[in-house]
Formats: C-alpha cells, structure tokens, sequence
DNA sequence: ACTAAATCTTGACGATTGTCAAGGCGCAAC
DNA sequence: GTTGCGCCTTGACAATCGTCAAGATTTAGT
C-alpha cells in the first residue's frame, strides 16, 4: 500500500504535527491561565479580551489566533480550572491514617483554598450562574459539579470508613451542604468578614461527625 | 412659631409632595419590575437598559430618569424581588397542623417555584455572584440571603416542632443544604432534565425528617 | 541561506454600551 | 389661556465591545 512508500517522511511530519499541536494546545492553557487571572479579578460581565490582554503578556490579537471566540476561551478557562481544582483534597484524603488527622488535614485546605483561591472561586461561581443562561458552558459545568460532588464523596466516604460507617445521606446532598456552605463563607469573606473561615470551620467540624 | 402662619398652605404641598414621592417610588418598582423580566431571560452580563425598555412599555431614557445609574436599576430590582421571596412559604407553614401536611405544602411549592419562577430564581444566583465582584450589591444581597435562611428555618423549626423535636443542624448550615440542593435542581432543570423537580422532592422528602 | 509556513502585532470595522442633554407633551396653578 | 413644572421621548456623545484582515516577525524545513 502506499503506507509502505512514505514511512521515513510521514514518521517524521506525523512526530512534528503531533508536537505542533501539542504546542498549540500548550499555549491555549497559557492563554486560559492568564485569562482566569483577569476573570477572577473582574467576573464574567466585566471582563473583555482587551483587558485581559492588557493584564497579561500578550497582544488582544493572539486569543482570537488561538480562540475562534469569547466563548471557547471561557471554556478552556473552565475546562483548565477543573483539573486543578478536582483533586485538590485527594492527597489529603489518601494520607490520612485515621479520623482526626483526616478531619485536621481537610479542613486545612478548606481554609487554606478559601483563603488562597478565594477569586477562583468566586469566578466558579460567577460561570456556573452563567451556565444557567448561557446553554454553551452547560456541559462543561455540569461535568465540573459531577467532579466535584464525587470528590467531596471521596473524602466523606473515608471519613466514615475509618470510624467504620457510611455517611448518613446521599453524594448530591452532601455536596449540595459543603458547596452552600462554602458559597456563604465565601460571600462573608469577600464582605470583609474576619470569622468566614473560623466560622465555615467550625460549622463543618461539627457536621462531618454527625453524617459520617 | 412660623409652624402657625403656613397652615394651608403647607398642609397641601405637604401632601402632594408626599403623593409624588409616592408616586415616584410606584414607578420605580413598576420599572423594576420590567427589568427583572428581561435580566430574568439574558441574565446580568448580557442584559442592557435598552434592551430592558424594548422588552418593556417604556423608553429607555426613563429608566434613567427614575435611576441614578445602572447598579441603582439593578439595586432596586433586587431589593423588590427579595419582597416576594421571602415570605413564599410562610403561609404553608402557619397553615400545617400535621408534619405530613407540612412537608406536602412544602414540597408542592417547592416544585411551583422551580417549575414557574426559575428565570427569578437563576437571576438571584447570577447576582449573588455578582455581589462576589461587585460590593454595590453586597449589602442587598447579603441581607437577602439571612431572610432566606430565616425562612429555611421557620419551615424547619415548625417541622421539627410538630413532631416535638429540635432541627439537628445549624441554620447556617440547614440554609446551606437547601440552597445547594435548589442550585443543583436549577441546573439540571436548564439542562431540560426533566427528573430534576422529583429529584430534588425525592432528597427533601429524605432529608428533612432526618434532620428535624 | 532561502523559502514557506506558523505565529504574532497592529489598526480598524461596525455594533452596542451607559450616559446625558435638548426638547415635547400634559396637567395643574394662577 | 397662559405659564410653569413634572414626566417622558428622542437623538446624540464618547467609550468600549468582539471580530477580523493585512502585514510584520519568528520559526522551521531544505
């Protein structure tokens, strides 16, 4: 077949196509990532590519280069902050050899996460209300809520095991609590109020005992 | 004093002055009232004062006339969307002799309002996270958000009372619970998933026994 | 080293935005 | 009936938006 003629060129424009579009999936994540620095600074209303551009190193023309539009940059953004953000407790969860270690180390990075990534969040939150209007991110945002309620199942569910239980109620509800939750210390936290992180620490000591 | 001599006179501008104010807040809630329809549709990002008086029986230089600004239109809408919100089940409560009838009355408004007002209530999420940019809107959204929760609570304290029991749970953390249940519900909703009401009925009908 | 393709910059476009000023309409007062 | 004042309409403004095309620049292939 002609398969057989072109095997020392076609290796080789295949290996360099491959790293092509490996670069230019690169520099996508490098876009989003300078993009989700503005839009966690501003939200989603606020926002435009010019100022994007303006608050990173790059000219306004390349996301266009690099996006057919607004929307699939927003995407890559979201798509981008799921993987960090998905299996951000997962160390935790793995190391920890009994209850209270586990407890002590989830609520460290809970506090740590609301503290450090408190516009990361707020974006989340921002995006997932335009998912509610916007059906192009619906996808994208459901697939990111599914993550996240398996992940927080993830952690309640070795809670209990170490004690020898299972938790008292069901992966939905027990994500729609802890996301209510830290959606509330969150809008504390942006009010300025010093007792958001205390508060939303010590609202989840008490529960996690109580359903795991 | 000088309060003897303008009797007459005062008394009737007095009232009319008073008639007009009236008469002006009437119109801004009736404005309001208007926007709310199409930030309801298009959502905070995407919906202009024009767009706003084309969807409406007004210009849009009135809206400029009766607001100081585009955050004062968005305001006052919140403002008058919370009147509504906050006392829907208060009427189901009082009504309820037993717990079944309370849990009946509830999960049927619960399903009305996210069959019948879920743009209203998309739009709440939507500006609630934009109260996480935007601290114009904080103050609103933020006292919005403690009666919301207070009327989680009314429904679960009467709940729990009735069968001679206390809610097991925080109101922080009861509101929280309801909220991200709500919010889930509202996307999938969106999403044209039509076991999104029954599932949220099915999880309430679990979980609020267990709790109070 | 030369050519071609990939990458990036620049400037401009039409549309839309919030805002506001100039003026018209209607009603009440004198 | 005319004057004055709230109420509203209309049109225009500067700014900013997403988008794109044309050209400069860099990179890679031979």
């Amino acid at each position: 077949m002609a398969q057989r003629a072109m095997t020392a060129a076609e290796r080789v424009s295949e290996a360099t196509e491959a790293l092509r579009e490996e670069k230019f999936a690169a520099r996508r994540i490098e876009l989003a990532e300078a993009a989700l620095e503005t839009l966690g600074e501003l939200g989603f209303a606020r926002t435009s590519l010019r100022e994007i551009a303006q608050n990173s190193a790059f000219t306004h023309g390349v996301f266009h280069y690099y996006f057919t539009d607004k929307l699939d940059l927003i995407c890559c953004c979201v798509r981008h902050y799921k993987a960090q953000c998905v299996t951000r407790y997962d160390e935790v969860t793995a190391a920890a050899k009994t209850r209270d270690e586990l407890m002590e180390g989830f609520l460290g990075k809970l506090a740590a996460t609301l503290r450090e990534d408190a516009s990361m969040h707020r974006l989340w939150y921002d995006l997932r209300a335009q998912a509610l209007f916007e059906p192009a991110f619906r996808a994208d945002i459901v697939e990111i809520d599914r993550n996240l309620e398996a992940m927080i199942w993830r952690i309640a569910s070795r809670f209990a095991g170490l004690g020898g239980r299972k938790p008292a109620i069901s992966p939905a509800a027990l994500y729609a609590l802890f996301d209510g939750l830290f959606q509330g210390a969150l809008l504390k936290h942006f009010s300025n109020d010093a007792d958001a992180i205390p508060d939303l620490l010590a609202e989840v000591r008490r529960l996690l005992p109580m359903i795991c």
